[in-house]
DNA sequence: CCTATGTATTGACAAACGTGATTTCAATAG
DNA sequence: CTATTGAAATCACGTTTGTCAATACATAGG
């Protein structure tokens, strides 16, 4: 596995620029690219943006039995949106009886709304 | 394939409860939905939110170059990260000798922005 | 021309994703 | 208890994704 040694740096930059400046480095910390990014995956479909869009501009709670009608979707696979939802923590559930409301937790949207401007 | 002559409507509403209000709509249109989603999709991978970070703090345009050492990957991957940003409108690119240079176009994330706030 | 260098594309592959049919669970009504 | 109903979980499927190795492409220098 060892490599050549370097004999030479040979001609490295091809024109007399530097390329670019110094060294960039991310600063925003791999951990917080991981939550921000999980927080854009969960709204990198359509389906699950305009769920939270509903939600969001609705303020109270949603019924899931209301939701599903809104999309050309099975109910399991609207379920199914919704729990990717909230295993991004982006929307919280609550059972009343029979049914389950849904509803959006604006807190974990702030995060990435600040990055974001 | 017939399906059964809806005999009775049943018991229909288990509770009297009307289960929610009257109706909802996504007032976001599938169009607006699916552009928002895509830049949203194009940010939920942890490398290429940090890579728009870095070209968003850095405000001038980026070396490749200089780019690829920031991330543990190859070369060939970190350039696919860049396409797909390209591919959501998010980043600009351009060549200048050897050396390809990109940049965040700022519009790109506005509408994102403005719906998340 | 030929060689070296920075970047992009291709091919391959495992993992994750979106979806629907079917089944399971939970809770209510009788 | 049994039957019914809303929601979630499971299974199966084709598609997309992230990654690297290898290759191709473009440009600059000899």
């Amino acid at each position: 596995m060892a490599v050549d040694l370097e004999l030479a740096p040979k001609t490295k930059r091809a024109a007399g620029e530097p390329c670019c400046e110094p060294v960039v480095y991310p600063d925003v910390a791999r951990e917080q690219a991981e939550r921000l990014a999980m927080v854009a995956k969960a709204l990198g479909d359509p389906i699950r943006l305009q769920l939270v869009d509903v939600l969001r501009k609705h303020a109270g709670k949603v019924c899931v039995c209301e939701l599903v009608p809104l999309f050309d979707l099975s109910q399991p696979t609207v379920s199914h949106h919704l729990k990717k939802l909230r295993e991004a923590g982006i929307v919280g559930s609550e059972r009343r009886g029979l049914w389950a409301y849904y509803y959006v937790i604006p807190e974990s949207l702030e995060e990435f709304s600040e990055w974001l401007s």
